[in-house]
DNA sequence: ATATTGACCCGGA
DNA sequence: CTCCGGGCCAATA
């Protein structure tokens, strides 16, 4: 059998991200092995019928909510959130940033690594 | 066939 | 913080 579509691993890469932790849309498609395929990911996750997908925490690189406030999903989004115990304000979240670049993940404090 | 859109990203100014 | 410009690419119009 060949090996999983690039979808399927972006999929993966979704459910591979733990309980009160966040990612970039960006970061998956990396850890997907698929860089710079961050809009690929949003529309699967747009896309998505399975319920049991961590969708909510999926969001922008740079600690964002996708969604404008007035719409339903950033509610939903934040209270799920929140339920795991990450620290969201305003439709952003604070303490666990979602790695952005390169940098960022060689730079980290010490420790913090992921 | 071209044009626009979108749960995006990033570096620079 | 904002704004700009380039990259990315499948679905829609």
């Amino acid at each position: 059998m060949p090996g999983k579509s690039a979808a399927d691993r972006i999929m993966d890469a979704i459910r591979a991200v733990p309980p009160g932790q966040v990612a970039g849309y960006g970061e998956i498609a990396r850890r997907a092995g698929l860089p710079g395929r961050a809009r690929l990911v949003a529309r699967l996750v747009a896309g998505n019928d399975d319920p049991a997908l961590p969708w909510h925490r999926v969001m922008r690189s740079d600690g964002r909510i996708a969604f404008p406030p007035d719409h339903p999903h950033y509610a939903e989004q934040s209270q799920r959130l929140l339920a795991e115990g990450v620290d969201v304000k305003a439709g952003r979240v604070r303490g666990q940033r979602a790695a952005a670049t390169l940098d960022e993940l060689l730079w980290a404090p010490k420790g913090r690594r992921a």
